[in-house]
DNA sequence: TAATAGCACTCTAATATAGAGAGTGCTAAA
DNA sequence: TTTAGCACTCTCTATATTAGAGTGCTATTA
């Protein structure tokens, strides 16, 4: 990811013919650049510095005849050293903040808030994953009987998720060894996550040799067989409409297997699984994405965090030709804002 | 709703008409009609009924050279007495069925799962609203204290929808009193409505004058204050992509109105909230539909129940070009097996 | 030597034209 | 009442033509 070290001039009309299409859409030919120098260099001159970087590979011509589009590795070059950072505006940010007032909404309903917010603001679809279950810490876990061998196990986490599951088990159990069971795990498990609990007590398990020994074996069954454990992270996605409207989907197969791949959630679940790790701002662009059907598609993700544990992602996506300053200003900001609602929540 | 009494043969000529068109897509013209007749009515004869078809206006010509296509009135006559209702096939039933076989699955796992079989049998969209909260008897409440003035409220409805809210009371509350307000509350509220409870506890509290007043007050304040009771019914949605493919919606901007109609979710929870009034499948066509993005479209839906009482619906969303009676079927058996499934739940 | 003006060339997109084909409505005959 | 025949209408497709945008190259200029 280093700079080629282009010449500044070279740099300028680049950025240039990139900022031009991200607008337009339009392939940009030499004589609108000129005009954007205002005419400190004749087209011509343009013309010349197009075909160096045609070689270089940052632009291409879809025909002999037109003007110049990005290719990936343009837009790369471009995001990576040319692409100026922007703050969000203020009345963006008041805007936000007015979204999340609300001092009643559950987590659901925030986090799709949040895709929705992001789609909104950056005019593509905005793509929020709800908090790993596997990276958030436990605050409670309730266990109570709701019928003779029926338990209802809730589980609250730190970023507020509440989740249940009714599980059987086998023999009976009472409500009174059934509150000691709870009692001893939300005694312990202050700041764990779900497979440090596991960890914790499989090890608590091999050192015990009391009576205990049977309570902590109970408590394993019920936290291990939970559904929940089986964690479907869900996904919430915002603002499709906003990407079907750009020209570049008026081919309607193109749409048709994009909408599709949309559908199928897993796909974008591993692609935002595997953002969690690493800081900031991640951007995938165009073919740099691992599947076909988005490959015409550029996506913006950032984690966001309880205290210093990234615990989900948020991320926007457009055609390659989106405003990715706009988007990353807004995905960067959401992220940030998200992690603090969501620990207010805990 | 009443038959306009068409002769015998004008609605074996129509019926062909209407299921051409619904195969092909394409207008119908007196030959192939013709055709299908096996030429016992030559298509001059069958042009002769298509005029007066027309001038019923149960169908009309896009162009003066064209053949005819169905209007909405058209279809509307089609489904009340022409179409011949036909039962699931067995290879679908079993395909339903094996669906359906996870024990474990929650809620909304089978809900997310009801709509994408709808949308898979029928090639159409497939819609299903969650259990509705008000219409819910309810199954179990647990209230648990989980730090000093927040009490975790959890509900449990005999369709199997687990909820909870976190609330925050003004005062502090000991777990002993709590446990005797959930003990009361769940002794009471067996095969209640949510609405019914509320009712049942406002007449307690004006009845009552002993101590026991405080703890009703208190068990009020924790129930109706508890987020989940401005129930946010949430919609499963599936299978857009079959809409888009569909040639009517080869016109771009016809797509993204309706794709931004179906973000906007509130607007179909309306629709389907009144169709839970009444029995059996309701079909919606085209302009009777109330809102102008899917006037292009038309809707069936069906209730599922829980005993006898109507919770939900499930639908499917095509254009009205769609195979009403392969959908009728699908809705409508659908509907029935979603209601058993959920009740095993509770 | 870098920048520019000039010019021929290429390719697309828009427009016009013509013809085929599908389907109709009407009329007259069976 | 049904049908055959026929003129007519309209769309759709293919083809040709043209305008325009933009290029690359070359010779010229500062």
């Amino acid at each position: 990811m280093k700079d080629p070290d282009l010449t500044e001039r070279k740099k300028k009309i680049f950025s240039a013919i990139v900022e031009e299409y991200i607008n337009t859409g339009e392939p940009v030919g030499s004589r609108t650049i000129a005009q954007k120098f205002r005419w400190s260099l004749s087209p011509a001159t343009i013309r010349n510095v197009m075909a160096d970087l045609e070689e270089d590979a940052f632009i291409l011509q879809p025909h002999t005849s037109a003007g110049r589009v990005p290719t990936d590795k343009g837009y790369r070059y471009y995001v990576d050293h040319l692409m100026e950072l922007r703050r969000i505006t203020k009345e963006e940010e008041e805007f936000i903040q007015k979204s999340f007032r609300d001092k009643n909404a559950d987590q659901e309903t925030i986090l799709e808030r949040a895709s929705k917010i992001i789609s909104l603001l950056t005019k593509v679809a905005g793509i929020v994953m709800a908090p790993r279950l596997r990276c958030s810490t436990l605050k409670f876990i309730g266990l109570k009987l709701v019928a003779p061998s029926k338990i209802l196990v809730t589980l609250i986490t730190g970023s507020g998720l509440i989740k249940n599951s009714i599980i059987e088990i086998d023999g009976e159990i009472n409500e009174a060894e059934l509150n000691r069971i709870s009692e001893f795990l939300n005694s312990e498990l202050e700041g764990m996550t779900l497979s440090e609990l596991r960890a914790f007590l499989t090890r608590r398990l091999l050192e015990e040799r009391t009576s205990f020994y049977i309570l902590l074996k109970k408590a394993m069954g019920l936290i291990l067989n939970a559904p929940f454990m089986k964690s479907d992270d869900r996904i919430f996605f915002e603002g499709i409409s906003y990407i079907i409207q750009q020209p570049e989907f008026s081919n309607i197969s193109k749409m048709g297997s994009l909408l599709k791949a949309i559908e199928e959630e897993t796909n974008f679940l591993e692609l935002l699984d595997a953002d969690i790790e690493g800081e900031g701002v991640h951007i995938h662009i165009g073919k740099e994405n691992p599947f076909k059907e988005i490959q015409e598609c550029s996506i913006i993700t950032c984690n966001y965090s309880i205290g210093r544990q990234a615990i989900g992602t948020v991320g926007a996506i457009g055609p390659t030709r989106m405003e990715y300053d706009r988007a990353v200003s807004v995905v960067s900001y959401i992220s940030d804002f998200l992690g603090k609602v969501l620990s207010e929540l805990g």
